[in-house]
DNA sequence: TTCGTATATGACTATATCGCCGTATAGCAA
DNA sequence: TTGCTATACGGCGATATAGTCATATACGAA
């Protein structure tokens, strides 16, 4: 791997960094949060609506936005709002998306003709 | 969460995918496997030297990799040579170095004055 | 202070998967 | 065919973590 190092110019520790970056993104819940921080703050409690999941998992999800410096927060009385601090993950999402568009599209072209008209 | 598709227009499959592929991408096994495959095609054994990592799991990375359509494959006599197919990982890897290396500096600038000077 | 609400945290179970080992398969040579 | 090499695959142990429950903490009201 040191011979990697020389190739890429990345050592060890910055692809673990890279990696748990990516593992931060990499859960549907943590996902969704952040989609839905995407129109604006939110407090706790607009998620647990708004996803309908359990108070203490979005918690603990927000918590491990926060820590990557995903998201920030402020308290405003007994609530507390997060919000977006990391832009960039839109354009994450945008590019990613984008790949899966094509590989569905390139999915279908694949399809022999008779069962190409039927599908979906 | 069906308030939540009505506001960002995905679905829970789509999150589902999207998460699928950053999981993909989280892992520093493969993460180093892609890095490698950057400077061009490599045979199977040509990433185990690389990587110096076992053959069964270099190979079971790959193979979550092709899954994954990011690498593709061509056979080459008894070697079986693989490669980038899908160059968008590296706009996704560039834009989480940015933020990394963003995330240091002001690590850095929070820092005391005097150990400013001391750390690193 | 005490009470009620909003959020965070600790412990736990269940599930997933990394890396390893052993072995199976694919292809070439003889 | 047999033998050799390169790669893929199935099972296993160890580790990690998502989601849940119960509880703790923070803040405001009275």
């Amino acid at each position: 791997m040191e011979k990697l190092r020389q190739i890429t110019g990345l050592d060890a520790g910055a692809v673990a960094d890279v990696a748990h970056m990516f593992d931060v993104l990499a859960e549907p819940t943590r996902l969704q949060i952040l989609q839905a921080l995407a129109n604006g703050p939110l407090c706790v409690g607009d998620l647990v609506a708004t996803l309908d999941a359990k108070q203490a998992n979005i918690s603990k999800q927000l918590g491990v936005l926060h820590a990557a410096k995903l998201v920030d927060r402020e308290r405003d009385g007994l609530q507390v709002r997060y919000f977006i601090s990391e832009p960039m993950i839109f354009e994450l999402c945008s590019l990613v998306c984008g790949k899966l568009r094509r590989d569905a599209e390139a999915r279908v072209a694949a399809m022999p003709a008779p069962s190409r008209a039927r599908k979906r």
